[in-house]
DNA sequence: TTGTAAGCGTTATCAT
DNA sequence: ATGATAACGCTTACAA
């Protein structure tokens, strides 16, 4: 009865323009108009429809809106997983654009599946998303899929892992330079056999760290050898397995295209008494936030997931295309600096 | 002009039912039923529309279905910030029953600010979403704003921090329960003068802990001493300052309502030469990731937020306004384990 | 079992 | 500057 009573009093149904234009003696046109800011209504009446409004409590019918306007006012982000650091923190440099412009964010994760993927790009395409801004899953190898289910019409940003012979905007970090920098680090540092967990490289990010890692070898006249390379899914368990492997094959050092296969490795080592930095170098990527409350901390070449997330944003709603590039940052830590090591 | 082409080609208009319907020679309603499993459909026309609707490449318009019945398939999910563990895995615990209800999950971030809150309330209500999931903002100190805007006609789900007064179905932790045996695991280790950083006294959940913590204590013979209760965000650097405090007041052991604030107590307890757990022992609360990796490694109250994100979208799907209640679980690592210390 | 027709709330295109 | 009207694509009484 109580409850009754108040689902009768506060689930009113909502306000529609016809009612505020029944309200004023005037049409739904006009309404529409004084409401969507347009120049062809009398300041008047739309100061009467703006104050009409108000009081009568009115919302825009958004869905409404978007059937007439054949879209809405959503963007799509399909990431591999939320809860990496790395992603979450591109959603929150995207969401801080994209809702200071008026839209909302429908989150997507692929969990690194194909399927899911394909499943996403559907979903958002139905809903008739506004664009979609895509790091694509690591089951993806090529990007027809996405041609196939967005087409040519719906405004497409790829950050972090993107195809580039998809059209639209990209947003990168400069992974080569980054991996490059970090190698010469431990070269600085006086390592001498310097090798990478270099990760999968159906990804180009990954291609470009260990072109990087390559770089900064040949820079200093040392010969890359591509026994050292280790490629492989850059989780712990693998960074354990490699980095013994690592040894054996001689090396001192180790820069590694993931953190959490960095952390692996450091575990394998201290196991086996390898002294970190004194003995063995290592340089992760991504700057997790473990890296620097671990023991040794971990060097680390860190992503500005961030930024890239401000800047896929923004090439959505600037409509570029441009590719951006996005700059990374290597915070060298204890374990890979052997030179300050007491 | 290649470009043209390509968009001439792949950037087909949708299909609609209509399309469907010329095409077979019959009505659009006819093709709605049968796509929407009516039974008053000859099976002999529904497998017609259907293939005809696999060949025509047809995906049902979301945004004019949802106009029509009045709401969205979309489920909105409000929490203070995506970045956190907790919360992430909670979405996701969410997603896996929803996506596979038929629902899309719209995801808005407070930052614990209240302004931030309401006006994702309002964006959810707007996008008329099927309902909404909700972990309020540390600012929202009672949740009338959350009647006022949504009513009492969509559904509400409220997680983790919750306030009881509001109606519909609430997913908690048993805070009491998990930071009692928290506290009772450090008076079991030995120690003697047992404080808390508490949090705000704002979220249920914070004020339950610390009944947890006193409960303990009580149990144990001993009187709870409200001047080792330290009231204050649970971030890393109050917690730091918290920890002198504390030990100042001659305190052995903190039960941290946070993560990010019993790191800080390690810190600076560490920092002044005091030996963990040796001289002072330390458990944190949500079992943050770094927690298990950091050295020593901290003893942690853990939460179940891909349970919890799961019981809330059950609610949601079957329409329960119950109060579920998902276990914590104490992780118990060297930060606290004095017995084991050598 | 199928067709007819109305309508969800908004916006765009006319005309006035 | 405003009004009339149609349309976006779908669903659903109601009629046949």
């Amino acid at each position: 009865m109580q409850i009754c009573a108040n689902v009768c009093i506060f689930a009113a149904e909502m306000v529609t323009i016809t009612q505020i234009a029944e309200a004023l003696g005037i049409t739904p046109s006009t309404v529409s108009r004084a409401l969507s800011g347009s120049p062809r209504v009398k300041e008047e009446t739309r100061s009467a429809v703006l104050k009409k409004a108000e009081q009568m409590g009115y919302e825009r019918n958004i869905i409404a809106s978007n059937l007439r306007k054949g879209r809405s006012d959503i963007v799509g982000i399909i990431v591999p997983r939320i809860h990496r650091e790395f992603f979450s923190n591109v959603i929150g440099g995207a969401e801080s654009i994209l809702n200071e412009a008026g839209y909302s964010v429908l989150i997507c994760q692929t969990h690194e599946d194909f399927d899911k993927e394909v499943k996403a790009l559907r979903t958002l395409r139905n809903n008739r998303v506004a664009g979609v801004l895509l790091s694509h899953a690591i089951a993806s190898s090529d990007g027809t899929h996405v041609m196939d289910i967005l087409g040519e019409e719906l405004p497409l940003v790829q950050f972090d892992r993107v195809f580039s012979d998809l059209p639209g905007a990209k947003v990168v970090s400069n992974n080569l330079e980054g991996a490059s920098a970090a190698t010469a680090h431990l070269i600085s540092q006086g390592y001498r056999r310097i090798g990478t967990l270099a990760g999968y490289m159906s990804s180009e990010a990954y291609v470009e760290r260990l072109e990087g890692w390559k770089a900064a070898l040949s820079q200093a006249g040392m010969v890359p050898d591509e026994g050292l390379v280790f490629y492989d899914t850059i989780v712990r368990e693998t960074g354990f397995a490699a980095a013994l492997k690592a040894l054996e094959a001689g090396c001192d050092a180790l820069y590694c295209a993931g953190d959490f296969c960095a952390l692996g490795a450091i575990q394998a080592l201290s196991g086996r008494g390898v002294s970190i930095p004194k003995d063995f170098g290592i340089v992760g990527t991504a700057n997790e936030s473990f890296t620097s409350l671990m023991t040794p901390s971990m060097s680390s070449l860190a992503l500005n997931p961030f930024e890239i997330g401000r800047q896929a944003a923004l090439a959505f709603v600037s409509g570029s295309v441009e590719t951006t590039v996005v700059p990374m940052e290597l915070k060298i830590r204890e374990s890979s600096n052997r030179l300050s090591y007491v």
